[in-house]
DNA sequence: CTACCTTCTGAAAGCCCTTCCATAGACCTT
DNA sequence: AAGGTCTATGGAAGGGCTTTCAGAAGGTAG
């Protein structure tokens, strides 16, 4: 059968625990052993056998990631630099996708058994309290990605100052007639996107027309998709309300489907209607969108080293990094001439 | 400290045995003492500890994927197809973004840890041949996606056929001067859409100007992505050969990125130059890109069961499907006047 | 009532590793 | 030379589970 130390340790005249020290580079075992231990294990091709080990070590080094859904560009890029992090410090990740919240409570139930994970990233979903009081009692750490729970180290993006951004830019720019096309409110970027683009509206003492405000009602993606960009645009056209001037869109992927949905009814963007949304995913640039940066590989980047300092220090409080999205001005909100917006007509 | 099946044992005063029995539904527990044993478990909150199970059953219960890049639209639909078959089932996956042949050597080399994995997926990646060989002996499975090899089984669309449909295709609407612009040829798909569409023009006896062939030297998603396409399109513009009159591109994406380019030199499509490209991931559609669509989530979703097939049988000699690439019709070849094409201007 | 099955159960062995503990031996010290 | 210190080493214990094995308990048949 497979190779196991006590073949190396028979094989090369010693105990296992020398075997086993030498394999973990201990200083404690002279260079002539360690190198006669060396040869052997070589010559076998021993593989050291990853349970075995985590059993005994108590810790998998492996973490996993939950996140909503898997064809969302903003996780992709997340989860770039969570996985290209975490490899260069030798973990593994294990990825879920919770289309639910039955999913997600599976995943949570999942992580949650013992040694299999070291720790485990949420990546924008609301963590249910049960889970919470349960992740808090186990002492099992957990890092929240564009959510936030008090409990729990949290890396966010400033959805409120962001939005505000957005809308302010907006206003700056002459409209003020400005509506909203929004996620799904089950996802509580969109909820806080939500919120401050009213609460800007408001500080500007400008009308906040709920007829041009719309949130998804569709469950994929929690909106953020082409699709319901689309459709929700659709359904703002066809119900025959007086269009603003200007719109925010939570997403970039939403404002494609947004400024396809326009095309269809020969409105151009930004004559017509001027647009900013969110994400700065790649394909805004060639979309020419201006719209809210997020620094997405860094998001993911720092959710590991969280993750391994949270690790070391179990006690230490939670804390939270908020990174402060940045207006990144291309022809979509007809500012930027620099820019030719391309809107295919 | 955490709860073990000896703390359900003392409690519910049965044997350690007994409690595994229960917990792994053996049918010979009495009822009497399975709902003791249950009622306890549930009491205490226990959570079976996934790495002791691991080393006692000898399975692990996950597999890994090994991927050339994160953020590629089709190996993320894929994995999307593969996760979710995988939780369907109760298993994990780990996913490994390979972004050389170093990193994918180590990472073949993690999986073939002893228990790590019950099997690992690798995708659109050529395996060494002393990794093929150790796979092949240590009988660990090992499920080729979009690549192949003798020894294992392999899910695949067919290239050759699909550039030849897709060749032909331009070939069908009158043209004879067909040029292409292709990923990096260290991509096997690349490469066997490359012979396939020189095979194709050679049957058809149509001119091979190697000038307008164009095979991306870029490396990042082995060129596989909007900006190589942008790029390499751009250094085709700006060399000032006679352009083609239509052109076979090796994947959507990049197809994006070559449309950007023409624009540029307001060049249209497909008027001025007609396209067909390969994948048709969901923001081809937007584009009116007409391309040769992959069935990503079924390939996912098939490499799974193969995979566990594979678990179950070992020996089975390994098998090969090819998934034949179907043609979409939209705009940028110029035959649909449904759709209208959006290039942006 | 004894002999023999069945069925269920408890406990030990085994999975493969890390780590602790005890010991042997080398080396100092006085 | 005896005692003490230190280092390298072997091996047992332990991590939490599954599975095998033997035996207890209960039932049936002769």
């Amino acid at each position: 059968m497979a190779v196991t130390i006590y073949d190396i340790a028979r094989e090369a005249k010693v105990g296992i625990g020398t075997v086993s020290r030498v394999l973990n580079n201990s200083p404690k075992v002279t260079s002539q052993t360690r190198e006669r231990v060396i040869s052997v294990a070589k010559r076998l091709n021993y593989q050291p056998h990853a349970f075995a080990q985590a059993l005994a070590r108590k810790r998998s080094n492996t973490f996993s990631a939950i996140i909503p859904f898997f064809t969302n560009y903003f996780f992709i890029e997340v989860l770039q630099g969570v996985q290209e992090t975490l490899t260069s410090v030798g973990y593994d990740l294990i990825i879920h996708g919770a289309n639910n919240q039955q999913q997600l409570e599976e995943y949570l139930q999942r992580s949650m058994r013992k040694g299999r994970v070291d720790g485990t990233l949420i990546f924008s979903l609301r963590l249910p309290d049960q889970f919470a009081a349960e992740f808090k009692e186990k002492k099992i750490p957990l890092i929240l990605v564009d959510s936030f729970h008090p409990d729990f180290d949290s890396i966010r993006v400033d959805n409120v100052l962001g939005a505000k951004i957005a809308t302010e830019h907006l206003i700056q720019l002459g409209h003020t007639d400005i509506g909203m096309i929004n996620a799904n409110v089950v996802s509580v970027p969109a909820q806080e996107r939500l919120h401050s683009f009213i609460q800007t509206l408001r500080e500007n003492k400008l009308p906040v027309r709920t007829e041009v405000i719309h949130n998804s009602s569709q469950t994929k993606n929690d909106g953020f998709s082409r699709e319901a960009g689309y459709n929700d645009m659709m359904e703002l056209l066809k119900s025959g309300v007086k269009l603003p001037t200007a719109l925010f869109v939570s997403s970039d992927i939403q404002a494609i489907g947004v400024i396809e949905a326009l095309r269809e009814f020969e409105l151009h963007v930004p004559d017509d209607i001027a647009i900013v949304s969110f994400d700065n995913i790649e394909l805004s640039k060639y979309f020419g969108l201006t719209t809210m940066s997020q620094p997405m590989y860094k998001m993911g980047e720092l959710a590991v080293k969280k993750m391994l300092e949270r690790i070391e220090h179990v006690t230490t409080p939670p804390s939270s990094v908020n990174f402060t999205p940045t207006l990144v001005v291309r022809a979509s909100c007809g500012a930027n001439k620099h820019y030719a917006f391309h809107d295919g007509n």
